[in-house]
DNA sequence: CTTGGCATCTTCG
DNA sequence: TCGAAGATG
């Protein structure tokens, strides 16, 4: 099908890998946050709390539990739950103002951003990232080793149709041990032509749900804040997937289970159908779950509803969405509005001046701000109200054009709306009295456009910068346009950036009223923003601004308050920029030991975690423990390192690029820099640009006439040097390997099984790794070397059960005694362990595939010698330590 | 004496 | 492009 810009075409649909992010009763959390001492308690947030409590608009898990929901007002939770904590919305300007769960919602999205220019903020406390690129390039990672699964990541991750992700884990083993074990079924379910997609999609999920974990573990690290994750192959089934477990947790929804699902799924359940347009979806066909659609000719659909949503019917009931996940990190309109019910009603003009005032306010405040972080301006304003005619509620709304607007022009141009549109405005006589009440007022303004050209510069510069700090995915640094503004792959200079400051500030100074000259200012950005006359918003900003600007670098550990990052500046550009300024690199990692940004944290993190990206077996032995010790949830430095991010564009470490030593071609590709210059070229030597091709962008077809064929070195045969051909070239040797070893390896299994029963020492929890070769590290054991596998078969001494009164409960894995409440998470532990393990022996198995071949089981210390040896290999050629598990399951051998 | 919640944003026709 | 409706949370 056509690939537009917003829609993938049809060939790709199970190509990408879409994440929808989705904070867990957020504004009750931005509570809890501000105010810890609400924590652990029910608690909901309502707006209004004067009549009956006020409306409630979120409710956390505690409160969920005594069924308090949205829609009550706060006496009847207070009723089903007396301890309820019930937060009130600031009202400012008599009216509910949400903005604290806005900038809260960005400070969020700033963190998501880091994983991909592909975000899609969907709403203030959800956003879709298509993280296709990563999971590709992990995919490659996988075969050079440069990248191995984590099982810390997949704690708390769920696939549907599996009672635990361990299952699934072993299917997808299953699936490598023997590639075409599905195929029948496959080839019964789908296209021929989605075959190689098909089969590649579980694993490329599960990458996905690793990137998930690391996603939510920043968010969580950098905000505090937690957040559910849904994990499939497009936006409408994400969203889906996110839904089904939570709070905090993450649920991949693997292709096979879509039909399972949708067979008992209420149609309602899907993004789109949850309103009126479902129900009478439902009515017409007297269906009820979403699986009966698929009885449906699309021409049937087409006919009953119409040719557009018919089709797209046709497709999501089979679990198919092409919409493409759109970069937009800002909204397309800011809008406000209020009702008067009742008495409330306005009926003077006087009054309906004075909210209108508020509003306007308010939206002028907004555009300031937004002015502040994304340099647009409003084109559009909106007015919208609900007049009384004659008992009637007449809903109108209005539209006009505004340039240079300040919040009087605003409020002047909505009346003025109102009036011209409104038959008979006045009470026939009067001055003041409104012929027909207003019952509700609205004001938004949109078609937002970017400002001159010198400085829209300003906008790359902070897109560039933001760029740089963000990217964590090791992946593209494709540029690519963010939001709707084009971003120039200009070099990011601090004396533009400085003059822009300057200018800024001096702008912001003589900012008297206006000229009317409404002639946009070219060359000096003198930012004529008209500043709203009184209390402005504006004013208070440059204030803060200034103070910023001219003390926080040089006092960056000052605790003054007068001079640390305002509130509403955290996490922006203008703060970020700020701190890279005054903070010189080396330095930076003392700076973020403030804790001011989450941003200096998070480099901070991303430098260390680059400076110790060995991740050989004794760091996860120890990271296991630490889960085991029932640390699971929060790991501190050591759990979200991903080597990938030794590619981050600013590090001042030296990225330790694996360097394979397979193909060139794909070596090349490993290496993030020279892959983005490669992708760059694939690129434009195309004729149409990703930009406007959607699906080349997110699913970037490799040009075989750029690639040079592979020779397989195991057969000989010629392979296109794609992801999917050579995977799939390898997945038929690996199965070959593989049944030849796993008679191997069960002797070996036998052979190491003694050693489950020796107990070892557990090792200090979080102890620095210990980055040395691959076979360093401490020994917990005399007989098993440090890197062995043979380390993840030994069990823990059985841990008494406590004397204290705690309820316990006996793990019916490990025996150990384990509060009740955690029980969930310890489980959750052995899961993921025994995922590590699983992954443990497939790596084994290769490497005494790639050492000995031939095989012939080594006695068992030989292995271990073998294993230092291939250990060793890998830590020379790859700069790196250690173990790959799962790496080499498109083992290729050499 | 209510407001069966309300605010916000996007998409549709 | 405009105005209205829909969807969502």
């Amino acid at each position: 099908m056509s690939t537009t810009r917003s829609h993938v075409s049809m060939q790709n649909k199970y190509d990408r890998v879409v994440l929808l992010v989705d904070m867990d009763c957020f504004f009750c959390q931005v509570e809890e946050k501000q105010q810890p001492e609400y924590r652990n308690r029910p608690l909901a947030v309502v707006q209004y709390n004067k009549w009956r409590g006020g409306g409630i608009i979120a409710v956390n898990y505690a409160a969920r539990a005594k069924g308090v929901t949205r829609h009550m007002r706060g006496d009847e939770a207070k009723e089903l739950c007396p301890e309820i904590v019930l937060c009130e919305v600031p009202n400012i300007r008599e009216k509910a103002d949400t903005c604290k769960y806005r900038d809260a919602g960005k400070e969020v999205a700033n963190v998501l951003q880091r994983f991909t220019q592909l975000l899609e903020r969907a709403s203030v406390d959800e956003a879709y990232l298509d993280i296709t690129d990563t999971v590709n390039l992990r995919m490659k990672q996988l075969q050079s080793g440069a990248f191995a699964l984590k099982p810390q990541e997949l704690v708390n991750t769920f696939a549907v149709g599996y009672t635990n992700i361990g299952d699934y884990v072993n299917k997808i083993t299953n699936r490598f041990a023997n590639p075409y074990i599905d195929d029948e079924r496959f080839q019964l379910a789908y296209d021929q032509n989605d075959l190689p997609a098909v089969r590649q999609s579980d694993i490329r999920l599960l990458i996905g749900a690793s990137i998930a974990g690391e996603v939510r573990a920043a968010v969580k690290k950098d905000t505090g804040y937690d957040c559910s994750a849904g994990i499939a192959h497009n936006k409408i089934l994400a969203k889906l997937a996110a839904g089904l477990n939570k709070p905090n947790k993450q649920t991949i929804l693997p292709l096979a289970e879509i039909p399972g699902l949708f067979d008992s799924l209420p149609v309602g359940k899907i993004k789109g159908l949850g309103g009126k347009f479902g129900e009478v979806l439902c009515e017409t066909l007297g269906i009820t779950f979403l699986g009966q659609l698929v009885k449906y000719t699309e021409a049937e659909l087409q006919r009953k509803f119409d040719e557009k949503n018919g089709s797209w019917l046709f497709y999501i009931c089979r679990g198919i969405d092409l919409e493409a996940v759109t970069p937009r990190f800002y909204s397309k309109s800011i809008g406000c509005c209020k009702k008067f019910p009742g008495r409330n009603n306005i009926t003077g003009l006087k009054s309906l001046q004075h909210w209108l005032g508020e509003l306007s306010t308010e939206i002028n405040d907004r555009l300031d701000k937004d002015f502040m972080e994304n340099n647009r301006k409003a084109k559009q304003m909106v007015v919208q109200y609900v007049q009384d005619i004659n008992g009637e509620e007449v809903a109108s709304s209005r539209s006009t054009s505004i340039n240079n607007y300040d919040q009087e022009t605003l409020a002047k141009l909505a009346l003025d709306l109102i009036k011209s549109n409104t038959k008979t405005f006045l009470k026939p006589g009067s001055d003041a009295a409104l012929n027909n009440s207003v019952k509700f007022l609205g004001m938004s303004v949109g078609k937002f456009e970017t400002i001159s050209k010198s400085q829209n510069s300003l906008q790359n510069m902070f897109a560039n910068q933001a760029a740089k700090n963000r990217r964590v995915s090791g992946e593209e640094a494709v540029q690519q346009p963010k939001v709707q503004v084009e971003v120039k792959p200009k070099p990011t200079e601090d004396s533009k950036m400085k003059s822009f400051f300057a200018n800024y500030l001096q702008g912001a100074k003589k900012e008297e009223k206006k000229p009317a000259d409404p002639a946009p200012v070219e060359d000096t950005p003198k930012l004529s923003a008209g500043a709203p006359p009184k209390k402005s918003f504006f004013e208070e900003y440059k204030e803060k601004l200034k103070a910023v600007s001219t003390t926080e670098g040089a006092a960056e550990g000052s605790s003054s308050t007068q001079t640390s990052t305002p509130p509403e500046l955290k996490g922006s550009f203008f703060a970020n920029y700020l701190k890279q300024q005054n903070a010189s690199k080396e330095q930076h990692i003392e700076a973020a030991a403030e804790g001011q940004g989450d941003k200096e944290q998070t480099k901070t993190q991303e430098l260390e975690a680059a400076a110790d990206n060995s991740s050989d077996m004794q760091g996860l032995a120890e990271e296991l423990d630490a889960i085991e010790a029932g640390h699971s949830q929060d790991f501190d430095e050591d759990t979200i390192e991903d080597e990938t991010l030794t590619s981050k564009a600013n590090t001042s470490v030296p990225p330790e690029e694996p360097t394979s030593t397979y193909q060139p071609l794909t070596e090349e590709e490993l290496k993030p820099s020279t892959s983005k210059r490669k992708f760059d070229q694939l690129n434009s030597s195309s004729t149409s640009s990703y930009k406007k091709c959607y699906a080349e962008y997110a699913v970037p077809e490799i040009r075989p006439d750029l690639l040079p064929m592979v020779k397989c070195d195991q057969c000989g045969a010629k392979i296109p040097d794609d992801v999917k051909a050579l995977q799939t070239h390898r997945d038929h040797h690996f199965a070959q390997e593989l049944s030849r070893q796993l008679r191997t390896e069960q002797r070996e299994k036998r052979q190491l099984s003694p050693m489950k029963t020796s107990p070892r020492p557990t090792p200090p929890k979080k102890q620095k790794k210990s980055v040395g070769s691959a076979s360093g590290g401490t020994s917990s054991s005399s007989t098993a070397p440090a890197n062995s596998i043979a380390k993840f078969f030994s069990a823990k001494p059985p841990v008494e059960p406590p004397s204290s009164n705690i309820p316990t409960q006996q793990c019916p894995e490990c025996k150990a005694y384990i509060k009740i409440e955690c029980m969930p998470e310890h489980l959750d532990y052995h899961v993921a362990r025994s995922l590590q393990r699983e992954l443990n022996q497939q790596d084994l198995r290769t490497r005494a595939a790639a050492l000995g071949k031939q095989n012939s089981s080594p006695g068992q210390a030989k292995k271990h010698q073998k294993q230092k040896q291939l250990n060793a290999t890998i830590a020379n050629t790859s700069g790196r330590g250690g173990s790959k598990p799962i790496t080499q399951f498109f083992t290729q051998t050499n």
